[in-house]
DNA sequence: ATGGTTGTGTGACAA
């Protein structure tokens, strides 16, 4: 029995309320986790998952910006949201999947255009973003000790020469600065968690999940960056079966600017 | 080098 999940940023989950059916119907999730809902939680629109197999539900939204939500053909329990930042805003959502693993979802900070701390307190917060959740995931009685847990969302750094389409050119632009980058091994490790993304498609083989909006062919362009991202503990990974960026998503019509990406485990839940 | 697009909610921001 496979259990596949599913995470993407979605960029309004209102505007592309369509995108995210067709999704379902075409990929079958049983956990579907969504970042950029941009809709506080009294607004979701949550009649049609339930309607397309998807009734369990767990929200962090806020009005206008942000928001993560996960959706599910298995129940949720112990619903948990942590703010690893300093303006309240909704950037994560934890549940545990049918009592049998942790999941948490995340948004991480964009960052700002500018990768200058006295500059720009966008990429200020960013970092203390990233020290915050470090810490936080560094108490394994915090990350339920024993349990199989999973870490995905947007985390808006791409950590690797092969996650972007120009290491050189992008070495000064925010997501992919060394200083991101440390700060996202620092997660990484504090957490104890694996790269599922990287261990199914090895570096250096490119590997994207985001291509601006901003080219008008973003195949000819091929500018992307690998944004988005799986983790799990160590006693997961000999359980991936498959993995795969979903980039038929970003030709769909109005696209999100991120494409979703798919794992199945071979888990009985 | 620069500008290029989208969503929210109706004017700038954020990305």
């Amino acid at each position: 029995m496979a259990l596949r999940l599913v995470t993407w940023n979605v960029n309004s989950v209102r505007a592309r309320i369509d995108h995210a059916l067709r999704l379902i119907d075409a990929l079958r999730p049983d956990i579907l986790c969504l970042q950029e809902i941009k809709v506080e939680d009294a607004a979701f629109p949550g009649r049609p998952f339930v309607d397309a197999g998807l009734p369990h539900i767990a929200l962090a939204g806020q009005k206008g910006y942000h928001g993560v939500a996960v959706l599910s053909r298995l129940p949720l329990a112990d619903t948990a949201r942590v703010d690893w930042g300093s303006k309240g805003e909704a950037r994560h959502v934890s549940v545990a999947v049918d009592g049998h693993l942790r999941l948490h979802n995340l948004y991480i900070p964009a960052g700002g255009d500018v990768p200058d701390v006295a500059e720009n307190p966008k990429f200020a917060e960013k970092l203390a973003y990233f020290d915050n959740a470090a810490a936080w995931f560094a108490d394994g009685l915090k990350n339920d000790g024993a349990l199989p847990a999973i870490l995905v969302g947007d985390l808006n750094v791409a950590p690797l020469p092969s996650d972007v389409w120009s290491h050189k050119q992008l070495l000064r632009v925010v997501s992919h600065t060394p200083v991101e980058v440390e700060k996202l091994e620092i997660l990484q490790a504090a957490g104890g968690w694996c790269d599922v993304m990287r261990h199914v498609v090895p570096a250096p083989a490119p590997l994207f999940t985001w291509w601006s909006y901003r080219a008008r062919d973003w195949r000819k362009a091929a500018r992307g960056r690998r944004l988005d991202h799986v983790w799990v503990s160590p006693g997961l990974i000999p359980h991936i079966r498959h993995m795969e960026v979903f980039d038929v998503a970003r030709d769909w019509p109005r696209p999100s600017d991120h494409a979703p990406v798919v794992v199945d485990f071979d888990l009985d839940l």
